[in-house]
DNA sequence: TGCTTGGATCAACATAATTTGATGGATGAT
DNA sequence: ATCATCCATCAAATTATGTTGATCCAAGCA
């Protein structure tokens, strides 16, 4: 997430990223700061390779970054993206109050 | 969509909604103000119970209202809900970028 | 080198969401 | 009262997503 406005594709992603409750777990325990995933496992109580699914739709989305210490890898939120979004929700707002013509037209 | 603050299945919900894209092609189409239905079938080339179903999961959701004005049922987007996202977006980034302590702890 | 641990990945299965075509209810015109 | 139009709903078929357990790889330790 390099850039800060989003084509619908990626819009798409991020929403259907979010739209999964433990997905949204992972978020929330994301939002305190920087994990290991061996401690996400243990505060979400989820199986190994379940975690890294979910970790992986996060990540590909954009949503998350990793790095890699020794044998650990750390997640964090990607602020950019979730701006991104919110940008884009903004957007929407704009002009969304005008009313329609009757429809017979 | 009375009240401002999403709990997480209500968030959940909402990214659900938008994580498709004939319902992002619904949602950008209302950008520009209320449609009929009638209207939004020929826009965006669908068939009407395709249109019709993608039109209840948005509403469901909370990001569409409707009104019926004789045979024609008009939709809009609803700003409110637009606006309790990016505020359940802009929350997480308060504290995400605090590092994660070395993991052998 | 061999062993252990953290984490990604794969294939098989289970579940959930979408599409399609048909039907039905409500509104208004003839 | 009959008919046509707008739209919602339903059941069946299809497609997409998530889960599980096994396997693999890389990093560090003995």
């Amino acid at each position: 997430m390099i850039q800060n406005t989003l084509n619908v594709e990626q819009s798409r992603q991020l929403f259907k990223a979010l739209a999964d409750p433990i997905r949204l777990d992972v978020i929330h325990a994301l939002a305190q700061g920087e994990r290991c995933v061996c401690d996400l496992t243990g505060d979400l109580n989820l199986s190994q390779s379940k975690l890294s699914f979910h970790l992986k739709v996060l990540r590909e989305a954009g949503l998350l970054t990793d790095r890699q210490s020794g044998r650990w890898i750390y997640y964090r939120l990607q602020p950019n993206a979730l701006a991104a979004l919110e940008a884009w929700l903004a957007e929407l707002r704009l002009h969304c109050s005008q009313s329609a013509a009757p429809c017979p037209s």
